[in-house]
DNA sequence: TTGTACGCGTTATCAT
DNA sequence: ATGATAACGCGTACAA
């Protein structure tokens, strides 16, 4: 009973004012063809003129619906520092914005199906649920059967049902490969991202489909095995260079690596570009940053966040929904 | 009236089972003391039998209070790099889920004072707000008076009663001019940041309190104002080398004119950090991912947030509340 | 097409 | 300390 403010106008002020019953005030506004255009006119005068703005909480206590989508994040390290959530949280918050959905930020360990985060989903608190970084499939597993509206960021481990968006990380990568040989390249290594991860396992196999095509040769020593870090780029491209002399380009599975990688070169004694090219991946800030400037495949990261929620608006319709992938694409600078 | 799932249990089953009323059931769920504890006792054991868990909506209805905390970034480019909103938000999550408190994202423009978020914030959807990153105070100051819970991120242009948490930017600035004296730098460059930012303003004025503490000369052509890009400190650092060939360190307001500095003053011929010391200030990704190593000033990001949460909560509860100054942390790498 | 009447699950007031 | 019971504001069968 804690009103807030001075208490708000209701249906029953409209009604009256307006001179029509509340059911047909509860049509109007939630825009039911079937009433008469004058009715509807004099509805919404009212509502002007009163300055009604609906309760949230009343409707959704008698809709079931909350109007309300959650982007759930599972939570690690990275969440700290990678500007990737936020611009994909954002696409998606912007697109349901503009559909009157309101955007609730879970961020928390998903490990344990029962996590407060689980039960909170299952608690039909939220009318759908998007997934950001999933380790595992298990909980989206069940959550899909108690007929949760969901969708996932990412190409799911398992070969499940989900609707799921993701970037075209083989295609990045083709892109990427091409354009070395484009330019004169002939031997090229690569240094993946963990492979537990399928963006990881995508690049790779972009990688190889496209030195196929071209018909690189690929030993497995040219193929490092990284995790992401910078760390991993620079130690790796240090035992390339000392193992492959002719090594003259280096696709790294992101842009850390990649300025790991760069740094190895040039201490290496060897210049880049001149000697060895370095492509990285996600167009990130440290691209952009970085001197020289890292040729890296760009992700439509606000695109991704768009689409994941046009899918569960579509899902809240009740419509058939279709996986996406979107294009990736390659932005040059300085080092390759 | 679209039930989700399997309805729910609800009080009347949980009285019934536990043999009280279920305005007892109520008291006990909200922790109302005067309830006798073998009646508390029953009130628990028939909730975990029958699985309950509370309708939000109802409860909303009800009380008028949602449980939900808005957070409303100010929308421009840079909520798509940086990665400092997610790490804050992050913080503020957290804690807010610890209180059974959920985040609701508000990413929109906010200069128009009746804009979409600026109606919903008015609309009582939300019991309370944390702003990031205000390019104006008009929206809060309205808010404020309309009795919405709210706290600040970041110092507010003008002197208001807001609560707001901040860094110790000129604490933080301060630091890193004593360290570039400690270690004998003895003209030392400023490249502030955007002025009309008020983090800017204080990492400029902490600059200008150590300079005179320590005796440090400051003319005006040794403080140049940038904009926060690496094109302003790459060129600002450039002529600042042209015009003081004594110059030994710059200290610019963030890490991405740093970098511009670093690039600038090698391409000069002159060394990192032999000839010219170069600190940053937020040690982002790039900062640990520069080579060199970029030192820079540390801020306590996530404490930020849950910081922020706290005051939100303690509003809530009507207690009064500060605002807080966290301590920022000088990291030292490479480059001074 | 429109109105009546009730239900949604909690909270809070008022007696007791 | 506890129990009835009236709100809370909206959606929707059902009847007309």
């Amino acid at each position: 009973m804690a009103a807030k403010q001075k208490s708000r106008p209701t249906y029953a002020e409209i009604a009256k004012l307006a001179g029509v019953s509340e059911a047909t005030v509860s049509r109007v506004l939630n825009g039911d063809p079937k009433v008469d255009s004058d009715r509807v006119a004099a509805v919404n005068k009212a509502v002007d003129q009163l300055g009604y703005q609906k309760n949230r909480a009343a409707a959704a206590l008698a809709s079931g619906r909350t109007g309300l989508i959650a982007v759930v994040i599972d939570d690690d390290l990275s969440v700290f520092q990678d500007p990737f959530w936020g611009a994909i949280t954002n696409g998606i918050s912007k697109v349901l914005m503009e559909n009157e959905m309101q955007t609730l930020l879970l961020v928390a360990p998903l490990d344990n199906i029962d996590s407060p985060v689980a039960q909170y989903l299952q608690r039909g608190e939220v009318d759908g649920a998007i997934f950001l970084q999933l380790h595992k499939d298990t909980l989206i597993n069940r959550l899909a059967k108690q007929n949760l509206p969901l969708v996932v960021n990412g190409t799911p481990h398992t070969n499940n049902p989900f609707a799921y968006v993701d970037s075209d990380n083989a295609g990045g990568a083709f892109a990427a490969v091409r354009h070395l040989v484009d330019s004169g390249r002939k031997v090229i290594a690569k240094i993946t991202g963990d492979l537990s991860n399928t963006a990881a396992e995508q690049r790779l196999e972009g990688f190889l489909a496209a030195a196929n095509e071209f018909g690189l040769k690929t030993p497995k020593s040219l193929i490092a095995q990284g995790d992401w870090s910078r760390e991993a780029g620079y130690n790796h491209a240090k035992k390339l260079l000392a193992k492959h002399p002719t090594l003259d380009a280096i696709f790294c599975s992101n842009d850390v690596m990649a300025l790991g990688a760069v740094t190895a070169i040039q201490e290496a004694g060897r210049s880049v570009p001149g000697d060895v090219a370095v492509v990285g991946f996600d167009d990130s800030y440290l691209a952009q940053n970085s001197h020289p400037g890292l040729t890296s495949v760009r992700q439509d990261i606000a695109g991704l966040g768009a689409e994941a929620a046009k899918m569960i608006l579509a899902k809240l319709r009740g419509e058939e929904v279709h996986s996406e992938i979107l294009p990736c694409e390659l932005v040059l600078r300085e080092t390759a």
